[in-house]
DNA sequence: TTTATGTGTATTGTCAGACAATATTGCTTT
DNA sequence: AAAGCAATATTGTCTGACAATACACATAAA
């Protein structure tokens, strides 16, 4: 019933990589700290910690202690603070450190047995293409870099996509495709305009009849997310833009594969130069 | 500090498409139930649920539910029994219950909200090209399907990632990526081969200089576990498939991006037959 | 009747404290 | 010096309690 991990090669051993950094603490000593914990009544219950007002305690940790490692804090193969640290640390109890935890060892950043502790993951098994794990790597590096890296792998797997999606799209995919180029057209705001980018791009995915194309969708809610500074908001080029949007819808509609698959090329190119030009 | 879940577009809303089928039992009444509790003494703890010898309570808990959701057990959409059920049913804690729904949220299968319950996501929130979900996934429709899904991808993939592989591997990568093509040549066994074979493309992966193509790497993983039962022993063919791995080897040596991509393509034209011949 | 308001209640979220399982470490004995 | 043994630190698991939330229903007001 455990689902097979790995190949059939069973070569699991201990975790005799992990570097012995007892009671490790953060790399850079930024010291997030508490930012001024000011407006704070005392005596109130659960004083610091990263709290996020409308999210859980245990999700919160988790996009606190994930973002830490991703950052570097704490590099693969270092064990981490212990549970009842962390507990101490962010005054939260054991098992809300523990449900975290667990999120972070499901997206493979950590992984732990007893009386060893919690380690991180080599970075090669880190689950790059969860949303999570994303958008806290898209803080580390300089904006740039990952952009690069994004839209590189936008040219990887949009055309081919694409051009699946003018073989097999279903009609009521290509009226969701047709729906978003239109709204886009008409959006009013640049805010709606994006999302009806993104809703568009997605739709893609879905109709190219690959389910595991569909889970890359992160990589394009990314790529747009960070590329929102970057847009121009001259009218010619969302005029062009516009444009070769049409000539992919069209082409999906009339069912050209390789014509959308060179339609989605120009388009690429267009956003490459947006970057570049920045 | 909370990761921007998708676009800034804050549409978030209830669970509105959330089905209310209440205590919902699974679809499929194929009771996984327990599959004869026989050689288990009396009065022992623990003593049912799909206990897995070496794993931990909660993993092997998120294994199952995880399993049964994926199946279709559950369809997105449906509130799943709630924590005290789980517990109740598998007799463990709801700590142990908890850990395990923690795992599949942070795998995007489920969300839940108190006073709710959990519910199953929409399937294209799933994070499908996660390990153990794919894992998963591998196992519920027949493997035919699977096999040419995760093929398809490759053929998206690999080409590319080895053309970029071939202009930026480095001395290093070079020679991990050699060697693994050296040991496949002289595998004695069949799983030795297939193991050095897996290296081979994941080294390529990483050398690809894409930090988001590594994480493909399982969906590689994925596709030779099950293409191993497919695979001829026919020494004639492994010849072949060596000579078509050595010139991808040789390709990304002499650092010739095109001439590398083409040979990839060819090798995968070669599995295509492999598995169509089946 | 329709709309607002409150009240009950089921479910997850969080906490605390205990014990079990496990593997490292150092000590003891042969 | 080698082998076995005990001490110990850390995660794993269980139990029981209370808080927070939002649906569902009854009740009251317009």
């Amino acid at each position: 019933m455990l689902p097979n991990r790995g190949v059939a090669l069973d070569s699991f051993r201990k975790p005799a990589f992990v570097k012995r950094m007892r009671d490790a603490k953060p790399n850079k000593e930024k010291s997030p700290k508490k930012p001024a914990a000011a407006d704070r009544p005392v005596g109130v219950r659960r004083p610091d910690a990263a709290r996020i007002p409308g999210a859980s305690v245990h999700t919160s940790l988790a996009s606190e202690i994930g973002l830490r490692i991703v950052r570097g804090d704490y590099p693969p193969g270092t064990i981490l603070p212990n549970e009842a640290k962390w507990s101490e640390t962010f005054s939260v109890s054991r098992s809300a450190v523990r449900e975290a935890i667990k999120m972070l060892m499901a997206k493979s950043l950590l992984a732990s047995r007893p009386k060893i502790g919690s380690w991180v993951e080599p970075k090669e098994r880190w689950n790059l293409l969860d949303r999570d794990v994303l958008a806290w790597y898209a803080t580390s590096p300089d904006r740039e870099v990952f952009l690069k890296t994004v839209q590189e792998f936008r040219h990887i797997i949009e055309p081919e996509a694409t051009a699946f999606a003018a073989m097999r799209r279903t009609d009521e995919q290509m009226a969701e495709i047709s729906q978003a180029c239109r709204e886009m057209g008409e959006a009013a705001s640049l805010q709606e305009r994006t999302r009806a980018d993104t809703r568009f791009h997605l739709a893609i995915l879905r109709a190219s009849g690959n389910d595991l194309l569909v889970p890359l969708g992160v990589l394009i809610e990314s790529a747009f997310d960070h590329l929102f500074t970057y847009t121009t908001r001259a009218v010619d080029d969302l005029n062009h833009a516009q444009k070769l949007h049409e000539a992919i819808e069209k082409n999906i509609r009339l069912q050209r594969p390789d014509a959308a698959r060179a339609a989605v090329r120009k388009l690429l190119a267009n956003t490459d130069g947006v970057i570049r030009s920045r």
